[in-house]
DNA sequence: GATGAATGAGATTTCATTCAT
DNA sequence: GATGAATGAAATCTCATTCAT
């Protein structure tokens, strides 16, 4: 009845000492890979409701006792997906900031967004699965989530902004710039509005961030100093 | 198994002989309520996969039959409940917007945040599950849906204070204000940032929109006029 | 993962007031009789191991749904026929104790080992499985078993014929004669040794428990009174 | 599928060159017992039903691939514990049997039940399912069981004690004691009565055991002459 | 000989839907 | 109209067995 999380199990209680050889070391590796990219196919055309295992195991090409000898249920699939992508959206933003050493906000702002719209581009449909549909209440909270990280990286990077901006909360600020880009991005891929060309909407989220970061203050308001 | 997307279907064949009068009207109404009510504190709680039929009778403290007699099946459920969700926020807008007759910008938005975080206070998880338009994925396209109809409003409205804004494309920024505020706010209700107290929260939001809808824009920019 | 035990729950939940009419009360109870019945025939013909739930299904001439619908798992329909076989044992041992006011006492233990000796000649299989194959082991200990029930009914009983028997502890005596004859009757049907007609062996294990009771004791010894 | 009755197999096909010396004879033995060993262990724990090949191979630590090279399959494991138990009670009763020449019958069956509490107190719950002989309800007359050789021990020791017992059908007395003295002892270790001290529950069988054989007889009955 | 990843038939379980009452 | 027991297709999951390394 409790959602177990558990993550890719190790291939079978991994008894004691590894045993002299370690040689599928790398045939379990392939066959993870295999399945976690299957799954995501399917989970990204048919919604987590309509994904089954045995499809799953279908179109990755193996069977599906394959499938549970690594990840004790179908809700892990889906979680360990999860998990890569938290890890790709914290990589992406991590080599954003870090490459934006002394150049314009603005343009790291762009880069920023250029990049999320690429990735998203590839697997819109997986994204809007893994990041609407699929309910992470009871696992939530579990590993700390990427999220937060990923928050703390825009905070730093702001701080090393100040003078180009306006906000004084700058975690507060860090947040809303994280949650607004991600759910716009992920918005114009998946439903993008008509007649907007590409370009013009990465533009206009950047404008936005940029309004919001610069935006004009009352002189004096409370606030946490970031 | 055919999706079919047939809405709430009137009682049951109205087999023979209609008389007159709507029959039983308000009962049939009640127990429709009662049916979506279920529906929504399931799908809130329990995700779209783990919502079903059965559940949604015991909750709704109605037999099984009776939700299949004013709804074909279960999408036609959840597709109900999201045409039920739709129309709020549509009200919603509508409202914020009609109210704001002469007033000033920042005040309209921050109506515009307040109602929306009042709004998802309420269900935010069912919101989640509805927003991941998922389960639509086959059926989309058939009811215009209210999303676009909502920008619209809003377009109309920033056209009321062209002079206050700096954006050109107003359907454009109508639409970046309408996704970025009900994402901010529903994830403020879902995973607040810790240690921000929500009035400061949902002003940082209004911040944000004010400062798009105000950003320093280049002098010659080619686009739509809105 | 943890064993269920739960036994026949009532079918769906019954929401809560018992709505008006209860008119299946009778068609719930004709199914529930009627799994149980076929699951005893299939355990007895195939062992626990072997029993599928598909299979009891179509010996009961229902589908596997009505199994779950009043059986939370497997496991479950058996715990629910070991019960049944408990009360009858249970019901078998007070029938017989109440009927003997006054009698002789070898003639009341003939009466008992002639009525075990029926109650398993119709279903040795099953009993066999019941008693040696199924796990009680984590089911056990939940119900306070009808063991304990049907050794005080003996001791009671023996405390009656205390004139005529010379055992001293009467409730572990009580205890070992419902051992050693529940098991004997038992294998007596389900190994009976070769060229033993079943009279012969029926008055042997009479024979057996009478020897006990009469024992010729040690003068003195330690121990409870019964 | 079709149930196989084999035993353990000389390790794998003994393909090429049988290189006359018995070839590493101790390993194969070891791993053999090994793998008996798990089996006794996780049939005990877990019953038949959830005894499988994998968590055999754990337990044991070898790999399931080493389980087939001597077994081949899942009920010649089992068979080949069963096997080994009936060995095991077999040699248990030759000794006390043999040990006893011209001793008191009391003292011998003391030795017996105090022998068999030994040995059920290692792996009472492996007995309970070796006992409860199900699995080989079909394989069962293939191999003659060391039942019968028990039996045919006891009514040989039961004859040279002939002047102290008042048994006529040695044969059928011998199943008797057999059958009763292993389930009472069985229960005395699984189920034991509360509040009976050890010492007492097996002098109380020892009691039962002498009290049967030395039962009062009515004169004149007909039966085989053991 | 040993290993353990892979297999897939088959078992368990769920749940949308029907329909007799 | 309402009920809820019954259905059974389809999903999830297990595990004996094989076989490449």
């Amino acid at each position: 009845m409790a959602r177990s999380a558990t993550r890719v199990r190790p291939p079978r209680a991994a008894s004691r000492r590894n045993t002299g050889k370690a040689p599928s070391q790398g045939r379990s590796r392939a066959t993870v890979d295999v399945i976690l990219e299957a799954t995501a196919r399917v989970l990204g055309e048919h919604g987590y409701a309509r994904t089954n295992t045995n499809l799953v195991a279908r179109v990755a090409g193996v069977s599906v006792g394959s499938i549970y000898q690594y990840f004790p249920n179908k809700d892990a699939l889906v979680a360990a997906l999860h998990q890569r992508h938290s890890a790709e959206m914290h990589a992406l933003f991590r080599d954003v900031v870090q490459r934006d050493h002394g150049g314009r906000l603005a343009d790291a702002v762009h880069a920023l967004v250029a990049a999320l719209m690429a990735a998203h581009q590839r697997q819109a449909a997986l994204h809007a699965v893994l990041e609407g549909e699929f309910p992470f209440r009871d696992t939530a909270g579990e590993s700390p989530t990427h999220d937060g990280t990923i928050v703390r990286l825009l905070r730093d990077w702001l701080a090393r902004h100040r003078a180009e901006i306006t906000v004084r909360d700058l975690e507060l600020a860090a947040h809303l710039v994280f949650e607004s880009v991600v759910s716009l991005v992920h918005n114009a891929i998946v439903a993008p509005p008509r007649d907007v060309p590409p370009a013009a909407l990465e533009a206009e989220i950047v404008a936005l961030v940029m309004g919001y970061l610069s935006v004009k203050r009352p002189a004096r308001a409370r606030g946490r100093a970031g």
